[in-house]
DNA sequence: CTGAAAGCGCTTACAG
DNA sequence: CTGAAAGCGCTTACAG
């Protein structure tokens, strides 16, 4: 069943007076060919309506366009609107992108991984903090040096131990502002509800909460638990009711939205009022902390904004160091936090 | 350069001892060949960890078992937790997901069902409510049925117009339990912030509605805005502030959860309380919304596991007829709505 | 049911 | 820079 309609590079080659080779080049390569005939090539490709064959360019060797996003968990605001960042920049670009979860493990991250890449596809971003542990940073590291042998580009959302293009969350500075906040409001025991410790997320803004604190004479006191929102109430329950009861805590960060959320959904719980008896913070302002109850003070950092920054980066060439975009964060104070009582 | 290491279809042909044809059939086809030899390639094929080229099988004419996924915004909690039912369920049947966005208008949506089309997925699933533009929904459906024929799997999740298969969320039946709620609560006057009208999902919800409102005199005003938090804001305002200020509404719904937090954030803004002056509802139920300001009540649809519905429909082969898989609803009542005063 | 062969639409050495 | 040719790894009529 012949595909009539569905024009081929034969045709627009045929068509343009060239052969089949250089045809390829115009479209694809770039180099080896006059810049005259590549420009006419594309010319006549665009009239008729020329659209590759993607599978055929990905058999022949080449790399499909197609972007590989890696998320933890996309039903998780802080990915999804990641993802949002990376579709809409793709969609402009004319790439699509395929999806895959990494479920919050380093075995299925690097599975996720190997599978993008069996696929071809010409590009991936890695969103989600990396893990401290060496040795599933370095198989990551050499899975994604050989994906670049063979012309692939990646780039990495979020973490800075890997040796690639990567978009960096100003998660330390945010965590100092987070901590300086909370000293300057009075706070002196505090409580932190961080997800696993392993993540470099974690502990960049574990480390920007004791600079930020360092001036005052405050006590931290951290529990860590999983990264989402029922990790936020584990912690809650831990740090108010559980052994550390007695330490009096003024106030809770939640180190990511979902756990501060938890968080106040568990106070709430246990009737112990926001902002009166303990204040609340989070990171990220994913969209509902401002509608939440009460309205979340939190520091933000740009989700959407990095996911089109990871695509520019993946659609510039390749070069010899590693490129970096650092973005800025916002303390956002709303009505989760107050001097202590009394 | 060969890619050594990656047994091909041939290897493991060569490995069982039958031709490449042969391997093929027991491979994809399943049929045109005896069930003992199907077996044993598959057995060898295993031992020697073949791994299909998907591009090879998308050139020869058949389709790459990708799954496309088409939302309209990721970042929409309601279409992230969709998207997160079909990816877990494509994972666990090692099929990849490639994900679009239709950004809520008929013709991106029609050209991103092109676009997966043009790449040869194999399944399409089309998320998001259908429209009532007639014109639109045949090109649509001719798109499909063209799809169909060259051996496509495709549902769609939300529209009931298109004859393929779908997985229907309960919403006229969660209007009416909505409806009921207020009319028993004693709400006489209502306010509705509804997104276009033209989708089915507006329609069928404010049809439930007024079902479930018919048994008391209830008067019923509607606005309609976009579907999303400013949508509701706006809707809010008009209705408390606008034109119909003074119908004394004692009850507002909106029609997806995005723009009942939206509503509750503009009430608050303006000093009205709910659910003390002003009654709020609405539907999805999404993640947070037992989090907002107050706790809103809502009428529940399992936006993760019809995406996992979705899956399985594709997954099984195809029909003369459409299947419906049509999934319930809860009436999920929380802080958010109360009896009128007075 | 099974096999030999053609063909899917590109890319990329290899010559010129 | 340009072209002829081989090859990427499968599927699918076509015979048997």
């Amino acid at each position: 069943m012949k595909r009539t309609g569905t024009p081929r590079l034969v045709d627009v080659a045929e068509a343009a007076g060239v052969s089949l080779a250089s045809a390829s080049r115009a479209m694809s390569g770039g180099s080896g060919i006059s810049p005259e005939v590549a420009a006419h090539v594309r010319r006549v490709a665009q009239e008729l309506g020329y659209e590759p064959n993607l599978h055929a360019r990905g058999l022949a060797g080449g790399l499909v366009p197609t972007i590989g996003l890696l998320v933890h968990e996309i039903g998780d605001p802080y990915f999804s609107e990641i993802a949002s960042g990376v579709i809409r920049s793709a969609t402009l670009e004319n790439r699509s992108v395929q999806i895959a979860q990494a479920d919050r493990t380093p075995e299925s991250e690097l599975a996720q991984v190997q599978a993008l890449l069996r696929q071809r596809v010409g590009s991936i971003i890695i969103a989600g903090s990396g893990y401290a542990d060496p040795e599933h940073e370095q198989k990551m590291t050499a899975a994604l040096a050989e994906f670049a042998l063979a012309g692939g580009r990646a780039a990495v959302i979020g973490r800075h131990y890997l040796p690639i293009d990567a978009v960096l969350p100003d998660n330390h500075r945010a965590g100092v502002s987070v901590g300086a906040h909370l000293a300057a409001l009075g706070h002196r025991r505090i409580g932190v509800v961080a997800g696993p410790l392993e993540l470099n997320t974690v502990a960049d803004r574990i480390a920007g909460l004791r600079e930020g604190i360092a001036d005052a004479e405050v006590e931290l006191t951290v529990v860590s638990k999983e990264f989402t929102r029922e990790g936020g109430i584990a912690g809650a329950r831990e740090l108010v009711d559980g052994e550390f009861r007695g330490r009096d805590l003024t106030a809770i960060v939640g180190l990511n939205d979902a756990m501060a959320i938890g968080i106040l959904s568990e106070l709430r719980q246990q009737g112990i009022r926001v902002p009166d008896d303990l204040s609340v913070v989070g990171f990220d302002d994913i969209a509902v902390a401002a509608d939440v109850a009460p309205a979340l003070t939190t520091a933000r950092i740009p989700m959407f904004e990095m996911g089109q920054h990871a695509v520019a980066l993946i659609l510039r060439p390749a070069s010899d160091e590693a490129r970096t975009v650092s973005t800025s964060h916002e303390l956002i104070v709303r009505a989760s936090t107050a001097p202590p009582r009394g």
